[in-house]
DNA sequence: GTGGTCTAGACCACT
DNA sequence: GTGGTCTAGACCACT
């Protein structure tokens, strides 16, 4: 279930990062799981290996993923990667978006909801293309 | 209480774009209320007024402020601007963060917290330079 | 003083990102001062622009330069990167290094002379090409 | 005790060589003493028998064992292989590192403790698996 | 002018 | 088969 769109201004191989974090976060994706080969997904998507390769690249140094010469790129389990660094980083985002939530006039009951429901994986997932 | 740093990856008039409204959803800044003058806040932070002026239209694009020909640039204020395109963005970019949050294990209650601190303005502002 | 051999069975890129951390260990290339232009660098070393910036970008990686696009590559000061975590591999690669020193009959004086000459600055240096 | 991480970046023949390698210079394998058959080591570690094929070759080709038709491999005494060019090149990447840990603020006194103890053997070693 | 993205296509290294 | 490196060349984004 990975989605590119030409047309989009966000660059292409970080749609592809972001797509494949969605799929590592919502467990579609599981530990050790092997990735589409860059080959592969390139021909699936139509897109030049190097931006496949570029994108695979990113997600290793971000620690989503390992890759192995020869063998593959796959899922880096959990304990390895979660660094307390990254964990502020993201903490940040989150308030600076909540922020802008309470800004235009979202209610925070509304969001509690959606950290409710994914929490509780209720919102929906989608399987690797 | 602008802050660039030069030395960051991010573009600085997006860091501009960033800190502006920042300070809208902070309260700082008031609906209505006048922005620096492009070359006075290039003056200040020693930026190219092409950068200030840059950061200005985007955030004019984005619905945060308006332009008045020769008088300045103005907070939009809220009733204007609420797209609901924009909240449906906004919350999607939630979303998304908090799955990574879920994902490498920080609590729900932890968000949440991060949440009523919001909607209480507990969070720490700052004072336009 | 960048020296490439395209000869070497080590990456072009890879012999760009060791001669570079060179410079910037010897005091040659100081902090926040500017690394010549990818083209430049291209130009100079008759390598492909992709080459450059795939150093630079894993210089950036690394913790010793950073990136600024329509300014250019800096040296990153040294209190902004000095991982504790870099530290220990550092340390680690050392003391196999020595161990092989060990083995193969170099004495151990040898090496400490080695280091106070290092930390004397003894050590030849050489300019940027 | 050889361990091999599958989920490294560093390709698996060089993972066998560098912990052959360190288990030579500790020592632990003597001079002549003989290596684990290709095969024995391939179903020990669930490895190709092609991937412990080219370790060993590649320890050959850097001096440290010899290979006798038919008998199996063997670790090279030292006399035998000791090159000056070795050596050079040996003290050379010491050289580099230090300059590093030089810049990254580690103390001379730190980097010398590591060669007493290491010239002491006070350093683990390991049995091989 | 400066870095960043992308394609097309070749070739190498590892399993 | 799989990832990694490299060139040539085009075009975009930021200052």
């Amino acid at each position: 279930m990975i989605h590119i769109d030409l047309r989009s201004r966000e660059p292409i191989y970080e749609q592809l990062v972001n797509n494949i974090k969605e799929l590592i976060f919502s467990g579609i994706l599981q530990p050790d799981e092997k990735l589409p080969s860059v080959r592969e997904l390139a021909s699936q998507l139509t897109i030049n290996p190097n931006t496949i390769q570029k994108a695979y690249k990113e997600l290793e140094n971000l620690g989503y993923i390992y890759s192995a010469r020869g063998r593959g790129n796959f899922v880096m389990p959990v304990d390895d990667k979660s660094g307390v660094k990254n964990s502020v980083e993201l903490l940040k985002k989150i308030t600076e978006l909540v922020k802008e939530a309470n800004y235009v006039g979202i209610s925070k009951e509304f969001i509690k909801q959606i950290i409710e429901d994914v929490y509780r994986k209720k919102i929906d997932k989608g399987g690797i293309e």
